[in-house]
DNA sequence: CAGTGAGCGAGCTTCCGCTTGACTT
């Protein structure tokens, strides 16, 4: 039927391209790989010289048909997939599958999507280039070594279903590691003094500032000599420092700098954020949205000048092109930015409306001129000592690129404020109306967040644009680690005022080790991290990946066997795997905290099959072990023995109402009281477990009577109507059905419900609660 | 929806990277 036939990997390019290249090209997609290793075995034959044994999974069988079919019916076809490791292996893969002459089909690039640049594709084709092919089946296949035999080991040695990967397994690492540096994290405590001067300038204005003492006090007694000091000196203006200086705008987004950003400013989960950018993408509202590379087209970087001395004046415009600096880049794409710059604002969900907004402004801002700003540092220097104080201010004489957008960043650094000082004068006196000292903990290393954990796997090299956003998922689903909240702990600090002449000490508490949506390994996490470091250290070694990319680019260029490379990883590792088999004992993270004093048995920590217990006393034939759950922000790393211990006062009784028990526990959705076999939440940030009363017990108990006897508007048989959370509703056989607008739901008559029930509507929540 | 925690052994689990729907959960 058509003469040309090309095949991309995105349907949505698909669309695009076809449009440039006129009546006698189809375009299709092969919607990514469409091949891949054998799927219930090894799918490496080793004592094959590692053979790979590829199939077309289910899932991809209808696209390799339809294009097969297409591919028959062609003159000519051209393969466009992306220009790096995995592309050249589609391009190969479809050749091999559809049966095409590698020597007649012609593989082509695309660098950007623009008439010029696919015309230009379509005059230099080549043929598909074996080493790079190589390059990516050795990848391949040692990724699924190293996933398919070790994971069988922790089926073995540790739990059932777990897994490792060279990704997934050096990620979790990062967050043990970390965890393990706040663990034994001690903190250190110093005074900050800062102070509010006034005085008087040449010009006769009254001013204030505020500067800060560079030296720390690392005790009270420190601290307060030194404001003994300060209440009797004299305070003048020592030296004022000007310093002008430019600040310049980050490269346009990346796949990872963009989940960072988007975590950041609009707090999306990286998974949210590639699925709002993958709507944008499709409307075909911004470029692809799986990238590594900070590169912008030349048309972008033209319509983007175009853009910004329309909106802004020329004096904004600075056309840049960015380097790619992140290790292991491909870069088959360009930058994430607006297909048209011009296009200010998207439609759609309010969330793609704000994603969009953002990749703009950073993809404009990134073609903005330097922001140029004046820095000052005003010295204030005592007379009763050599001690200093600062006050730094800053002034943006420019705003250039800021005026677009400006970079946020994890630390609390933004905290700095940057103010504008008023007019000093040097030899200036001033007066401090306070002078405080407060005490200053030094803080851990901060938790990931898993838009810092991306950051910080992709400065290693590890895992690609494509897998960001699974990775961070796998690991939350295998179990090990979790993204929580942590409510912090009350701590008091000091405080010492001067002011008057006199000094006054004071004490205040403030929250520390608050944590908001941070990645917390689990004990499961770091039973499996540590079975790893014992037993395959080189291949959860941070630099494992960068070490095999150096080889994969020999392959690539052609400098190495792709076997030989596998073969000699294969043997040392293969050992490794073997060994562990044979000599390693169960991991169950087990620690032994010491003997209960009443009971004078042992007590126990270990992970069950359940989770993570504590267990007191051991199992024999004529004693059965008391177990109890570990609590959520409980590890079995760090619990102690009272803490362990703590855990028996659960289940308790608490008293009787109406001649039953009532009993309170923590079950898997919370603290609760049981009574005559039903179940009553326990308030949280209200009621405690362990202090909780009879008679509270007796009010929780009632308050859900009713509630319950709200809910119920009128029940006829096995039609019920409900007040729920969203209004009145419906319920009939399991599923919920909403009551159409202006009805009164107390007026309603069984035939009514009915005719409801009849036409249907049931909500979301209905269907999605029926399967259970 | 608020439990379980032994041991045996059936049969299952699992990797990373490329790309979207399918499926109603």
């Amino acid at each position: 039927m058509t003469e040309n036939l090309v095949i991309v990997e995105s349907p949505a390019k698909a669309k695009t391209i076809e449009k440039f290249l006129g009546k006698d090209f189809t375009v299709v997609s092969s919607f990514g790989h469409i091949r891949d290793l054998s799927k219930n075995n090894l799918g490496v034959e080793v004592d094959k010289g590692f053979n790979p044994v590829y199939e077309v999974p289910d899932d991809k069988k209808k696209v390799v048909s339809e294009l097969r079919k297409l591919a028959g019916q062609a003159g000519k076809v051209w393969i466009a997939s992306d220009e790096d490791r995995e592309g050249e292996a589609i391009a190969w893969h479809l050749i091999s599958v559809l049966g095409l002459d590698p020597s007649s089909t012609r593989r082509i690039v695309f660098h950007e999507i623009t008439k010029d640049a696919i015309t230009r594709a379509v005059e230099s084709p080549r043929q598909v280039d074996m080493n790079l092919v190589n390059a990516q089946q050795a990848r391949r296949i040692l990724d699924r070594l190293v996933g398919f035999e070790i994971s069988p080991v922790l089926w073995k040695k540790v739990q059932p279903s777990l897994s490792a990967g060279r990704v997934q397994s050096v990620a979790v690492r990062l967050l043990v590691d970390r965890e393990r540096e706040i663990i034994s994290f001690v903190a250190d405590s110093a005074f900050r003094v800062t102070g509010a001067f006034e005085g008087t300038n040449r010009e006769g204005a009254e001013v204030k500032l505020k500067a800060e003492c560079p030296k720390k006090f690392g005790t009270e007694a420190e601290a307060e000599s030194f404001l003994q000091q300060c209440s009797n000196a004299s305070f003048a203006v020592e030296n004022i420092v000007v310093k002008p200086g430019t600040r310049s705008p980050a490269p346009p987004f990346t796949t990872s700098t963009l989940q960072q950003e988007a975590w950041r400013k609009l707090g999306f989960s990286v998974a949210q954020t590639m699925s709002v950018a993958q709507k944008l993408y499709e409307a075909g509202k911004i470029t692809y949205m799986r990238t590594d590379s900070t590169n912008l087209s030349s048309l972008a970087l033209n319509t983007a000048r175009e853009v910004i001395t329309g909106e802004f004046g020329a004096k904004y415009s600075r056309t840049r092109q960015f380097k790619t600096h992140s290790r292991g880049a491909q870069e088959a794409h360009e930058a994430i930015r607006p297909t048209y710059f011009d296009k200010r604002e998207a439609s759609g969900s309010n969330n793609e409306k704000k994603l969009y907004e953002l990749i703009w402004r950073r993809a404009i801002a990134s073609q903005m001129a330097d922001a140029e700003i004046e820095k000052t540092t005003v010295t204030i220097g005592m007379s009763s000592s050599p001690v200093n104080f600062t006050a730094t201010g800053e002034v943006i004489l420019f705003d250039g690129f800021l005026r677009v957008y400006t970079e946020s960043y994890d630390s609390n650094a933004a905290e700095d404020e940057k103010t504008i000082l008023p007019r000093v004068d040097r030899g200036m006196a001033l007066v401090p109306s306070t002078i405080t000292a407060l005490q200053r903990f030094t803080t851990p290393p901060p938790r990931y967040t898993e838009a810092s954990l991306v950051k910080k796997l992709e400065e290693l090299g590890i895992g690609r644009p494509s897998t960001y956003a699974p990775i961070i998922s796998t690991i939350q689903t295998r179990g090990y680690v979790a993204r929580e909240d942590r409510p912090g702990e009350k701590r008091t600090v000091t405080q010492f005022t001067l002011s008057r002449g006199k000094i006054t000490r004071s004490e205040k508490s403030e929250m520390a080790g608050k944590e908001k949506s941070k990645l917390f390994p689990r004990d499961i996490g770091m039973i499996v991290n540590d079975f790893l470091m014992a037993n395959f250290p080189d291949i959860i070694d941070y630099n494992f990946t960068a070490g095999v990319e150096k080889e994969f680019d020999e392959i690539a260029s052609g400098e190495l066997e792709w076997d030989n490379m596998i073969s000699r990883f294969y043997s040392p590792f293969h050992k490794s795997v073997d060994e562990s088999l044979s000599t390693r004992a169960r991991s169950t993270g087990a620690r032994e905290l010491g003997t209960d004093p009443e009971s004078g048995l042992p007590v126990l920590v270990k992970m069950s099959r359940y989770g993570p217990v504590v267990q007191l006393g051991e199992a024999s034939p004529d004693s059965k072990p008391r177990f109890a759950n570990l609590r959520r922000d409980q590890l079995l790393e760090t619990i102690t023995l009272e803490e362990a211990l703590a855990l028996f006062a659960l289940p308790r009784v608490i008293g009787t109402f109406e001649d039953e028990d009532m009993t309170v526990g923590i079950g898997k959705f919370g603290p609760y009281v049981k009574h005559a076999g039903k179940f009553y939440s326990l308030k949280k940030d209200v009621d405690d477990p362990y202090t909780i009363t009879g008679e509270r017990g007796m009010e929780l108990i009632k308050e859900k009577r009713e509630g319950d006897a709200q809910k119920i508007i009128s029940e006829f048989g096995d039609i019920r109507v409900l007040n729920g959370r969203y209004g009145p509703y419906l319920v009939y056989d399991g599923d919920n059905y909403r009551i159409p607008k202006g009805t009164d739901p107390h007026k309603l008559t069984r035939e009514e419900c009915l005719a409801i029930i009849e036409k249907g509507g049931r909500t979301k929540s209905a269907r999605k609660g029926r399967k259970k």
